[in-house]
DNA sequence: ACAGAATACGAACGTTCGTGCTATTTATTT
DNA sequence: AAATAAATAGCACGAACGTTCGTATTCTGT
């Protein structure tokens, strides 16, 4: 039943023609940032038809069912971090710089408040962690990436010579995930203004504290 | 309007005598149980009235609004928390021992799954981050008191000698939490069985790392 | 045993939810 | 300019939402 709702979903999107392809992004965009503050279940499709100015089916018929519109809510967030974080800590230097850089953008990204509701995945992450369906699994994936591009990115600081290489690396990142989560809790529950300040020294002092002589000096 | 939904909600609670109290109860051990899973915006009048195989009519009237369920849920949450975490910490002596003993009965209660959706305010948190009203305000004032209990006891490990007294300690406090909240997330989003196990050697490495010689050695 | 209060229920309320149809507008192609 | 296809709107649906109200049941104190 599902099945054949995203399937109909996939079909109209792939349809889809210029006019088509840019309302659609206006509605990810919007709905992107609404998620991100009420949730991917409080984003209802009246509310978003309404805030848009457009009709309820209108609005529906791009994507065929709620799901696929989490879906590709999820989707698009997963694009912006990709465009804001990811590509621009590739263009620093293999190694610490590009570990930095990651940390930094990444706490950028919410500091900016790219997102009305703070950081969108970690909303999604603990609305979606008990419950079942490709919503919950296709967040679980993106999550799963995002800690292994970190992975890899100590590996790559620790081949650089930059880092300890006794150090474990995905414990490393399991470890900047963590102050970076507490750093958003903080943030934007707590109101606490200098939480992105904290997590900020407190990784830079971590990784100072792994680094090896011949590393580049941190920020 | 609200205000008066809860006084009414309030006033009908203070009337009632042993019966209603006892059921209030039962449905509100059910409703942590549920909004831990579900959210607290997912725990509706309806499913939890028919998994308690009640009236709706009759459980709403325990309440007078859903805010008041909502209020009545996390007030009942923190009491376990508070039975399952801070009271038996207490029960260590002060200093490191009471310290490690927090860290250990928090992880613990989201590992035995007391709860059925793992951390019952970590999810909280994270659904109400950006929202206004009582619901969030609360939620919001029980993590500032647990964060203060961090500290306290940071603290206090360094008033007994067993802490290096130039650790910032709501700093500590912090990274304490954020490393706890790391480990939710990744045991119960990505189902990482290893989470808990990888938080308490972090803490444990940690804490041992700023421990005096008069510390009490840690487990 | 009876009165009165406390507790629970059933039915209904107005809304909003996701979703399906059919028509109408807008763009593209011939 | 007509024909065709794509995009949006209009309207209606059944279900579930929070909430209210009048009524029945169950308990408590006398």
């Amino acid at each position: 039943m599902l099945k054949t709702a995203h399937r109909v979903g996939r079909d109209v999107a792939a349809r889809r023609q210029d006019r088509g392809l840019r309302t659609r992004e206006a509605i990810l965009a919007w709905a992107v940032d609404l998620a991100s503050a009420d949730g991917l279940e409080g984003l209802t499709v009246g509310s978003l038809a309404e805030q848009l100015k457009m009709s309820k089916s209108g609005l529906f018929a791009h994507f065929g069912s709620k799901e696929e519109l989490q879906l590709a809510t999820v989707e698009k967030a997963r694009l912006i971090f990709i465009e804001k974080v990811t590509k621009p800590a590739i263009g620093a230097p293999k190694g610490m710089p590009r570990l930095w850089a990651m940390v930094d953008h990444w706490l950028a990204l919410v500091e900016k408040r790219v997102f009305r509701g703070g950081c969108f995945f970690s909303a999604a992450s603990f609305e979606f962690d008990s419950r079942k369906g490709v919503v919950h699994d296709r967040i679980a994936e993106i999550m799963r990436e995002w800690i292994e591009v970190l992975t890899r990115a100590v590996n790559e600081a620790q081949k650089a010579g930059h880092v300890d290489p006794k150090i474990d690396a995905s414990r490393l990142a399991f470890e900047i995930h963590a102050i970076a989560l507490g750093a958003h809790w903080a943030y934007q529950l707590l109101d606490d203004r200098r939480a992105y300040l904290r997590a900020r020294m407190i990784l830079l002092e971590k990784l100072r504290s792994i680094a090896t002589s011949a590393s580049p000096r941190l920020p």
